[in-house]
DNA sequence: ATGAAAGCGCTAACAG
DNA sequence: CTGTTAGCGCTTTCAT
């Protein structure tokens, strides 16, 4: 025996349909809503049902339809605030709508991300909700859904394709808009840390560290630039020692998400470094942490919970036909800087 | 239309049956390892089967087999780095055993996870992994799994229940011990700020103080635990100015989690007092934040990871008919105390 | 507005 | 070791 055999035997349309004298076609009408089924008859129905404590099969219904009512959700991460956000958000409409979420985490690899992939496109979901890993490559593993008609909803990090939605902030808007407030600051030499530039939000957060170099006439450096593992302490702290040990410190700092930008601070505080007076930083994504480092970390405000539910209605829209999936190709949410601390050398 | 139609019709065993003359049922035992089939006969099928690409359909294969090889996991969060901790490990084990983890947060309240509860039963789960919300009063909404042979898991914050395992550290422990080193700081009055205590977790915990507190001859007052919603800052800070502006300041606080010991320590900086020198404060958790507040917070550390291996194992074993299911009744794992700064009045 | 009947794809008892 | 057969519970034409 594999399982403890159940105790009460499962309610079936067939159960009803003889305890009402009608035939089980009318009890899966009625139960579903259908138009033509006499009132009272859908009333007797959904009485019985509940009396005899009927609960729908999904799987003869799955079997049935060729759906399955579960949308795939593949992260990065789950243990960062704005991911568990993102998905207070999903399943709050997914719920609403009567769908399931099936999450699985890519711990930031291609390799887990392809094999998550897989065990999507065996469990046959409807639709696929997704946010790259950092190393990710090649988008190969999401072919099989695209040739099947399968949706796929890209977030946060997203990655062009013709039948695909991406949803999204405007990272060159505000990567523009944290450097612009350094260079405020009395920024000259601004550093950014930052992530895997194939990934678009850090390529474009760095965009944004461009134009608003170029826009108030200060050179921009490739060597100001570093792109490491965010996920690594070794490869932040190799950076930051080569930052402390190069030839003139910078005097500002922009980087890419909170958790390093903490890690960052926690570092030039033990090297005797005044932040924000000797170094002013800005960080991304409006973490917890932000509000406990001291000083309180600058950063850019994100909106993860709505990200989750814009992206999930929108899949769920698709689903359901009302979207002509090429009618919205990209969706744009508004962020915005917290000036905080970490990056104020002059008042307002 | 509701979906756009697939572009490829789906291989399934009768195409592959008919493709190498044999019969469906054969066909069906190769590709689930049966062991009476000619190994021959095996190999042909999984290469035909891969060359076709056949993909199994669960919902046919669940709808004969009466399970759904998904586990269903309830818990209060999903933001805490503990709970994702959880999850990974959750995840690692069921992807292993090809079981699907189906999960919802409750957002810590009773009304939301007796909806999820009705959803993973509709969803028919094979199993249930939970951790309870805060303010859970009755576990009613899990007796229609218990009556039907769903074997659940309690996890973290549990609830004692002849038919079901619980995973636990020994939170009794772990506060004895949080509060035996508070009084070796020093600590004379201490404090002990803590959630609802109809949870386990903070129940116990309060025993372990009690505990503490009387092997050390110091006397227990009701008047010194604060049992509130931790996750309201309004009720805490209600609670910290009752203690800031009560007779005696305690010189100890213990704090039943670390995002709450981490607001402890702001507020009472920014009322001037010294941390640890007037107040010693240990958390609970070992969260990172706990390492970025100043001055780092001791902590209870508490394995996470292990804590989600070890709930999904056992429910597969369960499931696999490894176990009896009365045979383990609650699993404790190990834990510990970390003492960093924010306790430290006397050098070791 | 309702019923009869077929079949979604798979598995398992039974037979050989 | 393999085939035959029945049916899991539901939805959906096609009739009526």
């Amino acid at each position: 025996m594999e399982y403890p055999t159940h105790d009460t035997k499962e309610v079936t349309i067939y159960d009803i349909a003889k305890e009402l004298n009608i035939s089980p076609a009318t009890v899966s009408r009625g139960l579903n809503d259908h138009a033509a089924v006499n009132k009272n008859t859908k009333k007797k129905i959904l009485a019985v049902a509940k009396e005899m404590g009927y609960r729908s099969n999904t799987f003869a219904s799955n079997l049935r339809r060729q759906r399955t009512h579960t949308i795939g959700v593949i992260l990065p991460h789950l243990n960062s605030n704005f991911l568990s956000a993102v998905i207070a958000g999903m399943e709050k409409v997914a719920n609403e709508a009567g769908y399931n979420l099936l999450i699985s985490q890519s711990l930031e690899t291609e390799k887990k991300e392809i094999a998550n992939a897989k065990t999507m496109f065996d469990s046959r979901v409807d639709g696929l909700l997704v946010s790259l890993a950092a190393n990710t490559a090649s988008i190969n593993h999401f072919e099989p859904f695209i040739k099947k008609g399968v949706p796929i909803i890209f977030f946060d990090r997203v990655f062009e394709h013709k039948q695909c939605t991406s949803i999204v902030i405007d990272n060159v808007k505000a990567g523009y808009e944290a450097t612009t407030h350094l260079i405020a600051q009395g920024g000259q030499k601004i550093v950014h840390i930052t992530g895997n530039l194939s990934r678009n939000v850090y390529a474009d957060r760095l965009k944004g560290y461009k134009f608003a170099l170029l826009e108030n006439g200060l050179p921009y450096q490739d060597e100001n630039v570093y792109s490491i593992n965010l996920t690594s302490e070794i490869d932040l702290n190799k950076a930051l020692n080569k930052i402390l040990n190069g030839k003139a410190l910078p005097n500002s700092l922009f980087v890419a998400n909170d958790s390093c930008a903490v890690s960052c601070i926690k570092f030039f505080k033990k090297a005797g470094i005044r932040i924000p007076q000797d170094i002013a930083i800005v960080g991304f994504n409006n973490d917890p942490l932000a509000n406990v480092i001291e000083p309180n970390l600058t950063t850019i405000d994100y909106p993860g919970c709505e990200m989750g539910e814009v992206a999930a209605k929108n899949l769920i829209n698709h689903l359901n036909g009302v979207h002509d999936i090429n009618s919205t190709n990209t969706i744009i949410l508004r962020s915005g800087l917290i000036i905080r601390e970490s990056s104020q050398r002059k008042s307002a």
